[in-house]
DNA sequence: CCACGGATGAAACTTACTTTCACGAGGCGT
DNA sequence: ACGCCTCGTGAAAGTAAGTTTCATCCGTGG
């Protein structure tokens, strides 16, 4: 049996825990007690003081820190974190959730949450990832270089739309949109070269939107699609196609995740145009939080 | 004195860096300081000693005491190990330096894009943590029972109200959303006893929103509201408080993941009452749905 | 039987953590 | 403007936690 000896100080990156079981027929009798303890629940040792350890292993506190260096640690603090440390991690088997699909019938408040936040999570995760940044790119370029960028989008997608509008007109840029098809229509018969139109449905089957793109296309507007579906009808009259990644299939789910992924891109597109001239944006931006802040209580500071 | 009341000490499950940077703006300057350094660095802020951190932190161990008690710990050693857990909790970034933060500079398209989903999708993971299923239950008893259901937002909140007020208008709950202050006001004073009026405010700080919340709550209707900061003006007028966990510091990324964060709570109650009445709300759904259909091209097929 | 070495806990000691307190700044009512 | 009061703050005192030292104990081998 080894002289307790430090071993393995600086690396057992795998497992603290699997480590100290490791070694633990090389300790002595009082620190193997200890130890035993550790393994047992190393979350709740994490928890304790070291008298209290000490104590629960039926020892002395000069034990425990002697069985603290002999797993190589440099005393009870360190254990403790790295213990808490490794507690946390191994909690993490991701309980059943749902995936992509519907909520159960029987679902409890707290599995609809955990559902609805993972599916949400990942539609904008994958839409990222899928993302092509040299259409974005491009896209980004068209916006910072028009001369009128008009948004389109109907029921929640509208929102959408609307939420971009108002994005690229806090940067400075002269942007629109219609809640109504005919001011819509309107708006893209008066679009022209180095114009921008964007047109966001979800299912890209929007009729309304597809032809307002049509039109806005038509009389020489840049057109840009953010859908759901890449060969979807309103990615033919759009000469830049954007996609997110919602694999939501049924109706209920609906309109939750894809909204999520469309403002996501949004975003993206909203940061790209204001990263081209930061200056600018910058104090745009400042200038409009200025004009609510009137509208504000409690300036800095919080209280309850 | 219990000058600081302990804000949820129980109910922070998943996320203490996002527990504490939501009571930031509620803390004392140099309370910040200390919790800046960690949210900054949880990690680091575990290893290091009560006194180090106050020297970091440039104050006293006295007030990073005081901080502890702030977040609803018992004191430092706790602290340190649920920022050790935490922090082992946490997946490594996409890319280092990006996280909670601003874009850098020379950043490009591809960078942006993962940051932005990066911190999007944590936004929503974190929010949905850190929601209290009993108060949501409580939230979604009233809505489902509720008379008439008003939803109040302004700026980049009120699409998100409009958003709620819509979906909850589709599964037959009469809902009503306002635009206009005067308007809201208008409607807030003919609430009563067994309605409901849900206030949304990033900051919690907006006075148009809180007067109208106000106004519905002397009137005798349950008052919810959904904000990142518990302990904000809003809250002292809601009989709920949901909150959301979107970490954003800089005015500039403002108004981005905290939209997703409140969508996600946005859906999670609307599941939520949705599944009060399976029957009812699929049917509702179902007939909205078709209403919609002749405004679609292709017939709802989509090739992909 | 004694010498020896390792294991162990009591107690001394050090360091970390917590509480108390007084001071000073800023707000509020007079 | 004045003084009062509250609140944030750090210095310092006090307490608890962690660490070291050391004497004791026990088994082993000479």
């Amino acid at each position: 049996m080894a002289k307790s000896p430090k071993i393995s100080a600086s690396h057992e990156p795998g497992g603290l825990i699997v480590h100290i079981s490791g070694l633990l027929p090389s300790l002595s009798p009082a620190e193997q007690r200890v130890a035993r303890l550790v393994v047992a629940d190393p979350a709740d040792a994490a928890r304790r003081t070291i008298t209290d350890l000490a104590t629960a292993a039926e020892t002395s506190e000069a034990t425990v820190i002697r069985f603290c260096r002999s797993v190589g640690m440099d005393g009870y603090p360190q254990l403790r974190i790295r213990l808490a440390a490794e507690a946390a991690r191994r909690v993490e088997p991701p309980d059943a959730r749902v995936v992509g699909g519907d909520i159960p019938p029987g679902a409890d408040l707290a599995q609809i949450i955990a559902t609805i936040a993972f599916n949400d999570a990942r539609a904008v995760e994958e839409t990222a990832e899928q993302l092509d940044p040299a259409v974005c790119e491009q896209v980004v370029d068209a916006i910072a270089g028009a001369g009128r960028i008009d948004v389109y989008g109907a029921g929640a997608s509208g929102f959408v739309a609307s939420d971009f509008q108002q994005k690229l007109h806090r940067i400075g840029r002269t942007a629109f949109y219609f809640p109504d098809v005919h001011t819509a229509l309107t708006s893209a018969a008066l679009l022209g070269r180095g114009d921008v139109a964007v047109g966001i449905s979800h299912t890209g089957t929007t009729s309304d939107v597809i032809e307002v793109l049509e039109q806005a296309r038509a009389r020489g507007a840049a057109t840009v699609a953010l859908t759901n579906f890449p060969r979807s009808p309103i990615t033919e009259v759009a000469d830049f196609v954007l996609t997110t990644a919602a694999r939501e299939t049924t109706y209920r789910s609906g309109a939750m995740a894809s909204r999520l992924a469309q403002l996501t891109v949004v975003d993206c597109l909203f940061v790209g145009v204001a990263a081209r001239n930061r200056a600018r944006a910058k104090k745009a931006l400042e200038v409009t939080a200025e004009a609510v802040q009137s509208h504000r209580v409690g300036g800095g500071r919080r209280r309850a």
